[in-house]
DNA sequence: TGACATTTGCAACAAAGTTGCAATCTCCAT
DNA sequence: ATGGAGATTGCAACTTTGTTGCAAATGTCA
């Protein structure tokens, strides 16, 4: 059976409530990330817009999703997966997609992100790689 | 001689006006990146607040300087390198840093960023790597 | 089921970014 | 050096994005 939205609430300790569930299953049914903006394009008509905001942070703040800044000072969110959380500490370290094209943006889980050295002085928390590029349906 | 405002505006054609060789002077004179709120709070009572968005936004099209995009939400400016426009085509290859205790963020131009192999059919543009943790100030 | 805590929607607000237009400034040819 | 064409700026009005407080509604658990 495929994963609901109210089966990742639950793991999170997270009450089940109408509009944590519908946001989860947009996440679920979604091959890219998403803008706060996408989905308040979804679901304006059900859920109030300061809703998707909170309910965006708590997703966030349990884990959920992570976001992804990208240039054009629009973060999206996308679903992370079990082993995103490692004891407590989230831990994203794949590579993350951005099409030039048509401006999707997706998570590449199979390429890990290289690691670099720093320069003397400076400690390393995260690492964030966004590519900029052309994707499969945009190739010319 | 230390390189000014106006030397910059003269390699890219640009008129030379006030607001554009002081905001280049305040990139000139910072060692971190600048978000267009640390912009603004400089020089407010001398330009427009839109003067800044659109100054910033015809740096940003001949390649003076370039943004980087922050999990925060807050996409910040540097100046580029010389070498950073090959081609025509704008090319930043040095990874950033951004402290998570004091919020600064720089340019660590001496670290390169890792090429990386993406799956069949994507194809690579630019490659955006931000690093977050400590800075030296910063370091416990 | 019912009480308690959590979550939601509303309203009002603050901040960030955009657009059109008239006034001003730069640049270049004379 | 000057004048005019074209680029740039400031202003005003507006849209979009994000935040906060509070009362009503909903979810959880005994």
């Amino acid at each position: 059976m495929k994963k609901q939205g109210a089966d990742i609430l639950k793991q999170s300790a997270l009450s089940i409530t109408a509009s944590r569930k519908d946001i989860l299953d947009i996440f679920l049914a979604s091959s890219s990330a998403l803008a706060h903006q996408d989905i308040e394009l979804k679901c304006s008509d059900k859920f109030d817009r300061v809703t998707i905001y909170r309910t965006l942070q708590t997703f966030l703040d349990k884990g959920i999703i992570h976001s992804i800044p990208t240039t054009e000072n629009a973060v999206k969110y996308a679903l992370c997966k079990d082993e995103c959380i490692v004891s407590g500490h989230h831990h994203d370290n794949h590579v993350h997609f951005l099409c030039d094209a048509c401006g999707i943006t997706i998570c590449l889980e199979e390429v890990v992100v290289p690691q670099v050295k720093l320069p003397k002085g400076y400690s390393l928390k995260d690492i964030n790689m966004v590519v900029n590029g052309t994707c499969k349906k945009c190739k010319a």
